[in-house]
DNA sequence: TGCATATTTGCATAAATATGCAATAATAAC
DNA sequence: GTTATTATTGCATATTTATGCAAATATGCA
């Protein structure tokens, strides 16, 4: 096992693994549309700042997505990569050798 | 959404986001039979204490499942568990309304 | 242009985490 | 019992991470 793809999956599993990035991502699952930062900010009690550098994780991660649109960024998420992801591990952990 | 239950998942995720917590999962994986901490230290290249600390965190947070066995401590993944709890949050992210 | 809104960045700080070494505990083997 | 083996814990330290506030940037609107 390369080192790089167990921390391309250590990358995903740290961003999702803090309580207001998960809340943010929790948030945007029960969206249909993209939403932008300021909404989101109401989901963590947090500065916006905070917000700011939490949604700019996610998207790095490759977790969320992020249009521009005026002065607002609108961030989505990238449901079936992430989920394809998790999934993978699952059955890379559930049916290795 | 009860914090209870994205705090539980949060110690999941974290506990599995880390390199050198995930490459002794990624180990466990390869092995038919329970391994012990001595045997598990060879995966990444850290103190023998520093492994202990790793595979406590993996067993509090229920990824791995711990059995004594005279003075070795004998660890083993907990695959289905695992993957049970991958593939429910693949599903949530995936398929919130 | 001037002002308001949305978001990010700089800086400081607090908290959490990972690590190594030495000491300890528990058990096996002699 | 003494010694060796396996593993954990205490302590110190370094690194990372999360956070808030203030300032800066970027864009829209009047």
């Amino acid at each position: 096992m390369e080192n790089n793809e167990i921390q391309a999956t250590v990358d995903i599993l740290s961003a999702l693994g803090e309580f207001n990035r998960l809340s943010l991502v929790y948030r945007l699952c029960e969206c249909q549309t993209p939403q932008n930062a300021m909404c989101l900010c109401d989901c963590c009690n947090v500065d916006a700042s905070v917000v700011s550098r939490h949604l700019k994780t996610l998207s790095q991660a490759g977790i969320l997505k992020l249009d521009k649109k005026g002065r607002e960024r609108i961030y989505s998420l990238d449901r079936t990569r992430v989920a394809n992801e998790l999934r993978a591990l699952a059955t890379k952990i559930e049916s290795s050798i």
